[in-house]
RNA sequence: GGAGGGGUGGGUGAGUGGUUAAAGCCACCAGACUGUAAAUCUGGCGCCCUGACGGGCUUCGCAGGUUCGAAUCCUGCCCCCUCCA
């Protein structure tokens, strides 16, 4: 293993660009020239596998510190995804199996390694060190801090301020994840900025253990797609990174015009006095946002997928969503299951509509229409239905549609 | 051990006997508009029948009960939370 770390003139888009706050940063910076090889470590809870576009800030710094000869350790936390995660809301207490954790553990580096490199990476799992955990080791641990130190951090302070449950496992959560900075000798760990207190136990326990504490480096929350709240699987406004290009470049797209510079900015390497032009042409209306979008999708397409799929992911939002014109792909229905039935069952049973129900208030909303395959457009009413003919399009609002076939 | 609060539609949350298929908000869907699946505006948003008017069915933790009538009252059960000790 070579141990050559470059050095570079210029840090400032490792420390300024996709991070919200380095502790400390003055001594990061002199990590970073010591020129010699720092363990950054990750962590992950495999009960969650799914990688989405909020994530990737922070694989992407770990990527850029990478190619500067850094070494990642991954570590798996299956330990507490097999006790099971006690916060939240949801009153169903996922207990994984071991099994589960291991498809997850699989899923989730797949994904990981679209971004980060895997010849730089150590994975560890948690369960190496935490599976003869004794209690004498979990005194020995939780004694080091109080229970007054954990209510300062800022959810627990809250919700115990509003009578919110706190379990007590989950003051054990830091604990762990400090600990697991002191096993694999963490120089510095990642996180959001909501992870900002868990990386401080670390660093602190790391200094009680006669270790050189830990960096903590916190990177921005990436807005959804919603353009309010964080970007997360639970609230539906997220990408995936095993979206389909499609769906990616359409998720994109649909972002409101007001994120298109943060999502340059910690998403691409587009250089900050591109982004700045953006700015400024969006500000002044002298630019369509719509092209900067177009060409962010496209980027970000191709990096989880390819050029290929990320142009004809383009052309298909070109033609369909802003042209109306037909999709090149569809689901095709024999005439012969579809001919005799009324249009609104046609709309149910083919999946253009949730139920009969819907189905007819597509229709009286004016969102249903045949397409001849003349290209003639036949809008359907309550009271008129069109004969449908083998290569007819049946389509419903505008993303659904439906080939008639013979 | 004791006292109290609560479980409502995808989410939040109102509703304490009929006018409640259940407010408002969010999400979602559609239409208009648009160089965007942005913004904005309008409409819709349990299931089934109907071109429509309208009708039927199911729903407010679970199971019973009271009542002409219950998400709303009673009984039992399950679950969640807070406080005191």
């Amino acid at each position: 293993m070579t141990s050559r770390v470059e050095i570079p003139d210029n840090l400032s888009p490792i420390i300024n660009r996709g991070v919200s706050r380095i502790i400390s940063e003055e001594e990061f910076t002199a990590m970073l020239q010591r020129g010699t090889p720092l363990r950054l470590k990750m962590g992950f809870d495999p009960s969650r596998p799914d990688i989405h576009l909020g994530h990737v800030v922070g694989l992407r710094k770990l990527r850029q510190l990478q190619d500067l000869g850094h070494q990642v350790i991954l570590i798996v936390g299956d330990w507490t995804a097999q006790i099971g995660d006690p916060s939240g809301r949801s009153a169903t207490r996922t207990m994984l199996t071991h099994a589960e954790v291991l498809e997850n553990a699989e899923s989730y580096m797949r994904q990981f390694f679209k971004v980060v490199d895997r010849d730089r990476t150590q994975v560890e799992w948690q369960s190496q060190w935490f599976g003869e955990f004794t209690l004498a080791n979990v005194i020995e641990l939780t004694s080091r801090f109080t229970i007054n130190q954990f209510l300062h951090r800022e959810d627990f302070a809250n919700r115990y301020s509003q009578n919110q449950p706190i379990a007590i496992t989950e003051m054990l959560y830091p604990l762990m994840q400090a600990y697991d900075s002191v096993v694999i000798e963490s120089d510095v760990e990642f996180g959001g900025t909501d992870q900002m207190f868990n990386l401080l136990v670390g660093r602190e326990l790391q200094g009680m253990m006669g270790q050189t504490p830990q960096q903590c480096f916190m990177m921005p929350i990436l807005v959804g797609t919603d353009g309010v709240q964080k970007m997360s699987k639970s609230l539906g406004n997220y990408v995936a990174l095993e979206e389909p290009p499609q769906e990616m470049y359409g998720k994109l797209m649909s972002l409101p015009d007001s994120l298109i510079a943060s999502y340059y900015e910690y998403l691409t390497d587009v250089p900050d006095a591109d982004i700045s032009e953006m700015r400024q042409a969006m500000e002044s209306e002298s630019a369509n946002p719509m092209d900067f979008k177009k060409r962010l999708a496209r980027y970000i397409t191709a990096v989880f997928h390819d050029d290929g799929a990320a142009n004809a992911a383009e052309s298909h939002f070109e033609q369909v969503v802003q042209r109306r014109d037909l999709p090149d792909d569809m689901p095709e229905f024999s005439i012969a299951d579809v001919a005799d039935l009324p249009i609104n069952r046609l709309l149910a049973q083919t999946g253009l509509a949730a139920s009969n129900g819907e189905a007819r208030r597509l229709i009286t909303q004016g969102a249903v229409e045949i397409i001849r395959s003349d290209g003639e457009r036949i809008s359907v009413s309550a009271e008129s239905a069109p004969t449908l003919a083998p290569g007819d399009v049946v389509r419903a609002g505008r993303r659904r549609y439906v080939r008639v076939v013979e």
